[in-house]
DNA sequence: TGACGCGATGTAATCGATTACATGAAGTTT
DNA sequence: AAACTTCATGTAATCGATTACATCGCGTCA
């Protein structure tokens, strides 16, 4: 019989209501209730009784309440965002990514900061405090390293215990939960599938050097060929980096050479791209002359003409299964230390 | 001859020091100053005197502090945060835009949370939000609508006055800053440019019925016709969404219809794309049977073969240009409410 | 010399939520 | 019926910074 007194809250002098965003006190003075209890409401409604909860969510909505993250987010230190550090926004390659991480990060109630490094190292150290002082509660990261690492170089471990993944490439040496896919494999099939088609000569446009992805897939390359029966030619190897540029010197090589293939795979597909741009700009014929396959199956792929064969990654699925494993992290669940999604052949006209 | 009490600011009893992130009180306690004077030391570096200044800039860097953005965003009600709202992360043409963003975001020390809207009503409401409780400090609109307006129709002004501006697409209506190109001018003269090349049945493929720039490029088309002599004729134009998938379907019409033309000018690249690749895959030569010209010179746009002649937006300048309005906006200082930045036409192999 | 102003600094209120702890009522066990 | 739980709720501490206001010492001016 509720003969307990309302908590008695005192008006807010400062500003007439309803030109100033509703607080909770506003909620907990109309609903006649403490701040305590509406928070309960909203957050635990079980713990509340039925009738005070619906006090509650009626004056919730009749002042338009809305929680300020600022307060939220320095006593319960967590902030509700997390991080996604890329290594250049422009590369559309990352798009489908960060769809597939926003799918699930949005669900789940979280916001998502873009960390867009582009090379600079005055971004890095931003966003390595972003981690370190709780503006985020975990971060994916998408540029094969870790970032802001060691204070000064004295191997002192970072302060901060954010929770982290690594998405699409594999950071050695950092014990952090990874989601990739079978890169060797896919370049294996790749490669299968141009000896399939008769093709004997293939090059390869690499990635670049020492990066990890380019040892997983030039390995799937020179499998694929011992597996087709054919021997592996140092010479046929160009040298890469991913970019559109790069399959264009590497076209170029192959246009003046003395080089004969009579097909290319390429690590990625915006090399693919520039190289089979070059190509027809030289007249020469995809996949008549030479037959051209790629790796990503970016959007590109299938809007050039002829379309582009590939290996097509899950981009948006890694995005999304990147985003659950973080969230189970920052639950403080298990989670599986390295996910590996399924990549598939991709077979266009720039093949055959 | 500081014979001042040096506050006496009691350690911290509940975890030993360095296993937990340095606070503004222990940088205080190290320097033997004040929080008030630490707070200061670091804001408004010439309020405090050289001496106290070094120490408590030594103490920073021994303890390692950073400022926690929650307290600090709490107490002093703005968050260095902005959010750019827009329809669809994954389409390309506003990869450029979030990088000139984030160019002139990320030295102002602002970080940008990513609003992708993605038809979805809930999200909108999400993201109103964000605006509404000051977890951001100003917002860029690149989706051409204001998000959560009005709470329940009365017409009543939404409670929150965050700084906003609109990108590309003016909002009809909306009192808010706008940064765009002359989207007339830069169609007439694509159209104008096709006339050039000979061509007199010139196909216009729209973009989305009563669209902002839909109604300024088509307009932009007929004045072109108009200028270059040649008759204005409902059949030539093809109806259309901006996607690569409506360039397809416009080929098709053409292809099978009675419609005979010698160019198209698509209102987007992504449809120009689309629209080139079916008519290579129907046999039909580009530029020499039909000229095909775009709108927004998108990366693709130098990637396709034929090269696609183009509009050329500067996307990336239109981020900066956003970035400072909104800053300007934010401090409070004046801002010029219309913005319109110069467009350049690229011709290319498509027209010939 | 006293009043005043000013610069440097400290004290403590404050931002708006969450949550540990206290309290009181009702039910349950022995 | 005493003792103990459990549930619903209130009170007040707390998160970590910024900042209004107070204070102190010193120089300046009348």
């Amino acid at each position: 019989m509720r003969l307990r007194s309302a908590p008695s809250i005192p008006p807010d002098p400062r500003r007439p209501a309803g030109l100033r965003p509703a607080r909770i006190a506003d909620v907990a003075r109309l609903a006649g209730v403490s701040t305590a209890t509406v928070s309960r409401a909203l957050s635990t409604p079980e713990r509340v009784s039925a009738p005070v909860r619906v006090r509650v969510l009626e004056a919730v909505e009749q002042v338009g309440y809305l929680p300020n993250p600022a307060a939220r987010s320095l006593r319960s230190q967590k902030s509700r965002m997390v991080l996604v550090v890329l290594p250049d926004l422009a590369n559309a390659f990352f798009s489908r990514i960060l769809q597939g991480l926003e799918d699930v990060l949005f669900e789940a109630g979280y916001g998502m900061i873009i960390g867009n490094l582009d090379g600079s190292p005055e971004k890095e150290a931003r966003f390595a405090a972003f981690l370190a002082t709780g503006h985020v509660d975990g971060a994916i990261l998408l540029n094969g390293r870790l970032i802001g690492q060691t204070r000064d170089g004295q191997g002192e471990a970072a302060p901060t215990a954010v929770p982290l993944v690594a998405l699409c490439e594999a950071i050695p040496g950092a014990a952090i939960p990874q989601v990739e896919v079978d890169n060797r494999v896919a370049a294996r099939r790749a490669t299968l599938h141009l000896a399939g088609q008769g093709r004997r000569r293939i090059a390869y446009v690499a990635g670049p050097a020492g990066n990890v992805l380019e040892r997983e897939r030039f390995a799937g390359y020179r499998e694929g060929l011992c597996e087709a029966g054919l021997a592996f030619d140092a010479d046929l190897v160009l040298a890469g980096d991913y970019s559109l540029e790069a399959g264009v010197r590497a076209a170029e090589i192959l246009i003046r050479g003395p080089l004969t293939v009579d097909a290319v795979f390429c690590s990625s597909d915006a090399m693919a791209v520039g190289l089979m741009g070059a190509l027809a700009d030289a007249g020469i014929e995809v996949p008549r002359a030479v037959a051209v396959a790629g790796f990503d199956d970016i959007e590109l792929a299938s809007m050039v003409r002829p379309a582009l064969t590939t290996i097509h990654q899950p981009r948006r699925e890694i995005g999304r299964m990147g985003a659950r494993v973080l969230l189970d992290l920052i639950a403080g669940r298990d989670v599986a230390h390295h996910t590996v999604l399924e990549t598939h052949l991709v077979v266009r006209s720039s093949t055959g």
